[in-house]
DNA sequence: ATGCCTAATGCAATTAGA
């Protein structure tokens, strides 16, 4: 089972990059992120005719998260994360998907910081780490996949010194993420590669894909009952150099 | 410290991203 998540900033604009990677790669799961399309406009005629049965949270302008399946049609169990009925902006949504909770989110980039966007990063991390606790609880096999906004350490960040004061790699970003890992969960990508420089994020600005100034912050986290069954964990990177493409590539993981 | 680029909105210039 191949499962996939990929930031397409904008589904629309990035539609015929995400159809032929689609074709390419043939995930059998797929979340997205930054849809920045509302409800009514996510592209379904498009994903159905690739052939992959989909449910989005859609918001106008921004945020937007969807998980496509071309096995079993994606089982929605929950669409926002607990907490906070006054969130409204689109940045979870999970499904159970062939025997898988696939949790797909997109955690707030809280810049500038400090200031309420990076409260609201804080305190939404919070809740992803008291839901966390609940699935790992519930001992089904779990995948958090999505655009988590967090480099974890220093390997996972070109210049490690330029960040350290920014939202994406704050010591509290980063601990709240440890936190959540502590639970029981495995970094697929990192588990695997262990040593290797791996990004997944890669700015517009600066010419920063050539000169691989990169960031890993899109990840899978997978639940206790699935980490034994992890093959294979990889970033398409090719994607992002592409013609019309997102600032991110996508990530799969291959499971047993 | 800011701009560098890109997308959405909506038709100019602003907001947001990371």
């Amino acid at each position: 089972m191949m499962i996939a998540t990929y930031n397409v900033n904008g589904v629309n604009g990035r539609l015929p990059v995400l159809l032929r990677w689609l074709e390419e790669r043939q995930p059998d799961v797929v979340c997205l992120q930054e849809l920045k399309a509302p409800q009514e406009k996510f592209p379904e005629a498009a994903i159905e005719a690739a052939g992959y049965h989909a449910i989005w949270h859609g918001q106008k302008s921004w945020n937007g998260v969807a998980i496509l399946s071309r096995g079993g049609v994606p089982v929605e169990t929950r669409r926002g994360l607990p907490g906070d009925p006054d969130d409204l902006h689109s940045r979870y949504i999970e499904a159970a998907v062939d025997g898988v909770l696939i949790a797909g989110l997109y955690l707030p980039n809280g810049n500038p910081r400090p200031g309420p966007k990076f409260d609201y990063k804080l305190a939404w991390f919070e809740r992803l780490i008291a839901h966390g606790a609940d699935l790992i609880a519930s001992n089904m096999p779990v995948i958090l996949a999505g655009d988590f906004n967090v480099m974890p350490t220093e390997r996972d960040v070109y210049k490690p010194e330029r960040w350290i004061d920014d939202a994406l790699f704050a010591p509290e970003v980063r601990a709240a993420f440890f936190r959540l890992l502590d639970q029981g969960w495995t970094d697929a990508l990192r588990t695997l590669h262990p040593d290797e420089t791996i990004y997944t994020f890669w700015d517009y600005f600066r010419n920063a894909y050539a000169r691989n100034a990169g960031l890993r912050i899109d990840h899978f986290l997978l639940s206790p009952p699935l980490a034994g069954k992890l093959k294979k964990a990889e970033v398409d990177r090719h994607v992002r150099g592409g013609e019309k493409s997102s600032d991110h590539a996508p990530v799969w993981i291959e499971l047993a």
